[in-house]
DNA sequence: TATGAATGAGACTTCATTCAT
DNA sequence: AATGAATGAAGTCTCATTCAT
C-alpha cells in the first residue's frame, strides 16, 4: 500500500469538497447522491469513502470549513482600534458579501446547514458554535465601546449581537432565494438603526470621524 | 351515495397535515416517510393519495397554509388607527411567537421550507410570495406612518421592512436551534432601534402613548 | 333491495363490456386499471365488483363474447350449398374484415387476449375453444368438398383448416401493427394458393363458376 | 482496476437476460416483477439496473436479440445457390423450429412482443423491424426466382411475403398454446401451396431436384 | 491506495378490491 | 342496488455503502 504523501491528502480531500459544495448548491443535501460527487469530482465512488466515513461527514466538514473563513472578518473587525468603528466595519463586510455573487453559492449551502442543524448535532454543534463566535466577537465590541463611553451603558451585548446577526441571516435568506435587496437604503437603515440606539453622543461622534463608509 | 361531506374531508386533511407536521418537524422533511406518516396520522398508505398526488404537495400544502394563518397577524396590525401603533403590535405579535413553543414546531418546518424553497419552485412560490405579503404590509404601515408625519420621510419603506422580517428570521433561526434568547431584551432593543430611527418626534410621541407593550 | 330488472341488468352489463374493450384496445389489458374503466363507463367503482367478480372475468367476458360473433361467419360459410363456395366465402368474409377499421379495435384486444391465453386458463379455454371451433367448420367444409369430389382426396383437413387460420392470424397481427397490407392482391394469392393445393379439377371449375368474388 | 472485462460483463447482461426469458415464458411480462428475475437470475436487485435501466428495457433487448438470431436463418436461406431452394430451405428451417421445445419458450415470450409492440413503441419498432427483414428476405428469394424463370412473373412479391410469415406467426401461436399440430402435413400441404401458386414448371422441375426436404 | 461493480434495504406510489352508507 | 372512500399489499427503482481486484 502506497502510503500516500499528506499534501497529496489533503488536495484530494478539497477535491471533494469542492465537487460536493457545488453539488450541494446545485441540488440541495438530500438531492444530491454519491453519485452526483462523485461526477463532479472525478474521484471513485469508493475513494470517497477512503476520505469521509459517510456522507454526512461531507457535510459536517464542509460546514467545519466555514467557520474558519468567518473567523477571518471577525478578527479583522477586533483589530480596528475604534469599537465603533469595528463595528461599522463588521456591518460594511457583511453587508458586502450579500451582494457577491460568489458567495451566494455558499450561503445556499449555509441555509440548507441550518435546516440540517435542526436534526443532525453534528451539524447543530458546528453551526451554532460557529453563529456563537461571531456573536462573541460582536459582543466583545460592544463591551470595549461600552468601556470606551461611546456604546450606551445599558445596551445587552448580548441581545444586540442576537439582533445584528438575526438580521444579517435573514438578509442572507432573502438574497438567496434570488430576491434583489437594495443593499444601499439596507446598509444605510442598519447603520442609522445601530447608531440611534447602540450609540452614546460620543459614540456618534466617533462614527462621524470615520474614513470611509 | 357515500360521497364525503365537504367537513369530512377538510378533518381527514388536516388530519394527515397535522401528522406529516409533527413528523417533518421532528424528523426534517426528507427523513420522514409515506410510512411515518401514515403512523402519525392513523390514516393508510393509500389514503395519502387520495388527499394529495404527491409527498412534496404536502410540503407544499403546509407552506400554503402557513401564510393564511400569518395573514391574520398582518390584518390585526394592519387594523390598528395609528400606524406606529400598528407597527409596535406587529413588532409584539410577531415576538411573542418567538417565545410560543406551540410555534416553534411550526418554525422547525418552516426553517426545511427555506432551505426547499431554494430548490422547489413550487416551495420557492409559496414561501416567498408569503414574506412578500408581510412585506407589503409592513411598507403599508410605514407609508401611512409617513403621511401622518409620525415616521421619518427619509425612510425607505421596503429596506425597512426587508430588515424587518431579516430580523424575525433570524431570531426564528436561533429560536428554533434551541438556544434562550432574551426575548425581553431583545424586544426593547428592537422597539429602540425602530424608534431611533424610524420615527419623527410625533411618532416618538405617539409611540410613549401607546396603552400597553 | 330494490331488485333490478333483468334488461337493465343485462344493458348495466354491456355498458361496463364496452368500456373496458375501448379501454383495453387503447392502453392494453394490463395498463387499463379498474379506474379506466369507471371513467370511461360512468359506472361507479364499486357498482363494476357487482357485475364482475374480478378484472380478469372482465377479460375472460370479452374474450367469450368474440366467438358468438364468429359464429355467424362460420354458419354463414356452411350454409352455402357448394363447399368450395362456401370455402372462398369464408375467404373474403374474414378478408374484409382485415380492413375493416371497425374490427382492428377488436383484434387489437384480440392479440392481447392471444398473449393472454399463455397464462390464463379460463382466456387459453375460451380462445382456443373458439379457434377450434372455426377449425372444424372449416375442415367439415373441406371434408364436405372431398365428398362432392371438387376438393383432393389426399388434403388434410385438418391441416389446411390450420394453415388458413394461422394466415389470418398472422395476418390479423400485420393489419393491428398499423402496417398497411395490399388487401387485394393478398386474397389474389390465398386463392391461388387454395385453387392449387385444395381443388380438384371439378373444384376449379366450380370456384369458376362462383357468381361473384 | 476492477473494470469488468467487456466479455464478463456481456456474460453478466446474458444471464440477466436468460432469467428474463424464463421468467417472461412462465409467468408473462407483466406478472413477472424484478424480484422474480433477481430470483431467477441469482444477481441482486440492483445489479439489474447497472445493466437496464428500466423493466421495459429489458423487454426491448430480448426483443432486438431475437432477431439477430433471426438474420442467421434468413442469410443461410439467402446463400442457396437456388432461389427456390433457397425458399423452400426457409420454409423448412422455420418449420423445424415449430417443433423444437426449446424455440416454444421463446414463442411464449414473442407473443406477448406481439402484443406489447401494440403499445410500446420502441417493441413496436423492434418487433415490425425483424419481421420487415424477414419479409425482405423472403421477397428477394422470389424476386430472384422470378428473374431466374423459377417464379411466377405475376406473383406479388411482398404479398407472397406476407401471407408466408403470417401463416408462420399464426403456427407459432396455435404452438405455443400448446395444440399438437402435424408438422409434417401441415409442412407438406405449404410446399404443396407454395408450388403451386408460387412455381412455373421450371420452378417445379428445380424444385424436385432439390436433394433432401 | 484506488477503483467501480455489486449489494440490498427501503422509498414512493399504484391499484384491485372491500365495505359503510 | 349503487356509490366512492378507504385499504394495504406489492411493484419499480434509487442510492449509500462495501469489497474484490
Amino acid at each position: 500500500m502506497p502510503k500516500i504523501t499528506e499534501a497529496k491528502r489533503e488536495s484530494r480531500r478539497q477535491q471533494i469538497l469542492d465537487a460536493a459544495l457545488t453539488c450541494f448548491s446545485r441540488d440541495g443535501f438530500h438531492a444530491t447522491t454519491t453519485a452526483d460527487i462523485v461526477r463532479e469530482s472525478g474521484v471513485s465512488q469508493g475513494t470517497i469513502y477512503l476520505y469521509f466515513a459517510t456522507k454526512d461527514d461531507i457535510v459536517v466538514a464542509l460546514a467545519d470549513d466555514r467557520h474558519q473563513r468567518e473567523a477571518f472578518l471577525n478578527a479583522l473587525a477586533q483589530s480596528e482600534p475604534d469599537p465603533v468603528h469595528g463595528l461599522f466595519l463588521m456591518l460594511e463586510l457583511y453587508g458586502k458579501s450579500l451582494g457577491d455573487p460568489r458567495r451566494i453559492e455558499g450561503g445556499r449551502v449555509g441555509i440548507q446547514g441550518w435546516a440540517e442543524a435542526l436534526r443532525n448535532p453534528r451539524i447543530h454543534e458546528s453551526v451554532t458554535g460557529g453563529i456563537a463566535t461571531v456573536r462573541a466577537a460582536i459582543a466583545r465590541l460592544i463591551e470595549r465601546g461600552q468601556r470606551a463611553g461611546e456604546m450606551r451603558a445599558d445596551l445587552d451585548p448580548a441581545a444586540a449581537a442576537r439582533i445584528m446577526i438575526a438580521s444579517f441571516q435573514g438578509l442572507i435568506l432573502q438574497a438567496s432565494w434570488g430576491e434583489t435587496l437594495d443593499l444601499t437604503a439596507i446598509g444605510r437603515l442598519m447603520r442609522r438603526m445601530i447608531e440611534g440606539a447602540f450609540l452614546t453622543d460620543a459614540g456618534r461622534a466617533a462614527a462621524a470621524a470615520q474614513p470611509k463608509e
